[in-house]
RNA sequence: CGGGGUGUAGCGCAGGUGGUAGCGCACUUGACUGGGGGUCAAGGGGUCGCAAGUUCAAGUCUUGUCACUCCGACCA
């Protein structure tokens, strides 16, 4: 028995997280590796998940008034370079499609790695006046980038995201897209994956290639690693100058319009495993759950329980919960493991038992509480049990956020925390890249996350070098 | 791009000193079972990553090569 329990088992997070991670990846049946290295099969489940999130947020850039577009696969060669930091920014993770059918092309064309460029090409054709801003447009695709080590969703080569690019008439106008969405994001988190974050600003050295200034949500993981969650730019007007985009101003004169994007990707889903999963597998928030309530039968070959089962399946569902009754021939305890595994927010059990007593056992995936409901209180037991579920996600994940947030007053006091304490912690900079570098380095790859909203001053002196400090920075590793 | 690891059935693995491939899980059929990964019985499934070489004979030895994976550097 033991040994079953071993195939099928999964790496404890404590001995091995990354391991534990990629367990979780593949017998959760979230992806599959495909013959070509970092481009992954994302499976139905895993593919329900992100429909989930993407109609959540697409919702959301609705709205806030955004409109869907397409842009193509291919950048030639010669847009891409129109904008030097941006170019510099990719090309060394740029693919390139160089043959078309028999023929050596002309010029080589980029297979996207973003969207940028396309988007300004057509922004230069249909922008001619300020009547015509703003222009708020998104788009839902995957893009490419060769990565050199590539892991299920946190980091391959092909992935799949959403990129909001929009023109503005004014540069305070696009300064406030740019935090409106970051929000939009932030809200995200927290009200549909139970994610709570820290916000802020990229240091000159981390932003994003192109950007006048980059706005990032960062949230930490269970073993105290950050991730980049998602990120929104201000461009000014550098790239509409490369690309010749101009409208005439209300005042009637020539004015180039001033640009934000922002975008998230598939990553999410990893941050989702990474944050809430715990030693038995996925745990998902309902909001994105494929599956919120799993109907497991007892004793299924006695009289009645299929028939309660699928009874239950119904009303829930018009209730508007997502449910599965799993009337396949494995055991309830298989059933059991097997949707822990998974993730599923709440199990329902019933039984021969639970019939006669007109009950049924709800249990919740975040903490194993069981409870027995009566069947005439179900549809609200449910829908209390799946809120409940989201709450104690965002709050164990809250309560991590804040254990494994550290601050660090003295050099020494930083490399000793860097060392020994995983998570973020908390330092004030003088706002030298040199300061940035040396951290790197010596920790062993401790990066600025982000200038958080709400600074605190911690003291007056840069962390590193002692120097006046400008800014109270988060500080960590990163996926 | 540097450092480690691994390629044998769908998955996880075993196959000292060369002799024609096996185990667990999964799968198929049937019966019994059923409140935490059930039991029994009978089955199906493999050009051993690829290519050369040594040999009467290579999963095993030699050389090369490819892929995947983990840890770093780079990035969402």
């Amino acid at each position: 028995m033991a040994k079953e329990k071993k195939v099928e088992s999964i790496t404890s997070m404590d001995v091995d997280f990354a391991k534990w991670y990629t367990d979780v990846v593949k017998k959760a049946e979230l992806v599959d590796y495909s013959s070509v290295k970092g481009c992954m099969v994302i499976r139905p489940y895993g593919y329900a998940i992100w429909e989930n999130m993407q109609s959540d947020m697409d919702r959301r850039f609705k709205e806030t008034g955004h409109e869907n577009v397409y842009m193509p696969l291919l950048i030639p060669e010669s847009l891409l370079n129109k904008e030097k930091d941006h170019v510099e920014g990719f090309a060394p993770e740029v693919a390139w499609v160089t043959i078309g059918g028999q023929e050596k092309l002309n010029e080589r064309l980029a297979i996207r790695p973003t969207s940028e460029v396309l988007f300004c090409e057509h922004y230069a054709k249909v922008i001619n006046s300020y009547r015509d801003l703003p222009k708020l447009y998104n788009q839902w695709c995957s893009v490419m980038r060769w990565e050199k080590t590539t892991r299920p969703f946190l980091r391959s080569s092909e992935f799949l995201w959403q990129e909001g690019h929009t023109m503005h008439e004014t540069a305070e106008e696009a300064r406030e897209e740019t935090m409106k969405m970051l929000k939009v994001y932030e809200a995200f988190y927290k009200e549909t994956l139970a994610i709570p974050a820290i916000i802020g600003k990229k240091t000159e050295k981390e932003k994003f290639a192109g950007a006048i200034e980059t706005y990032t949500i960062e949230p930490m993981m269970h073993n105290g690693v950050a991730l980049q969650g998602g990120t929104s730019h201000y461009f000014g007007n550098g790239f509409a100058k490369a690309f010749g985009i101009q409208f005439t101003g209300r005042d009637n004169t020539l004015q180039s319009p001033h640009q934000t994007s922002w975008g998230v990707s598939t990553r999410m889903l990893g941050a989702l495993i990474m944050v809430h999963g715990d030693d038995n597998g996925l745990v998902l928030p309902p909001k994105v759950a494929p599956i919120q309530v799993v109907i497991v039968p007892i004793a299924a070959h006695k009289g009645g329980v299929i028939e309660k089962a699928e009874e239950i399946e119904t009303s829930l569902k018009n209730a508007g919960i997502r449910v599965k009754t799993d009337k396949s021939d494995n055991s309830p305890g298989w059933k059991f493991a097997e949707y822990e595994m998974k993730g599923v927010p709440l199990r329902l059990e019933i039984g021969p038992k639970d019939i006669e007593k007109g009950q049924c056992v709800l249990v919740r995936r975040d903490s194993g509480e069981k409870v027995f409901t009566p069947l005439s209180e179900l549809e609200e037991a449910v829908k209390e049990n799946l809120q409940a579920v989201h709450d104690g996600l965002y709050q164990k994940a809250l309560e991590n956020l804040k254990e494994k947030t550290h601050t660090a007053l003295t050099y020494d006091e930083f490399l000793e925390t860097a060392k020994n304490k995983p998570g973020f912690i908390k330092a004030m900079w003088c706002g030298d890249e040199e300061c940035e570098n040396k951290i790197k380095d010596e920790t062993g790859g401790v990066k600025s996350r982000c200038i958080p909203f709400e600074e605190e001053k911690l003291s007056d002196k840069c962390v590193c070098c002692g120097k006046r400090a400008k800014h109270m920075v988060y500080w960590g590793k990163q996926y």
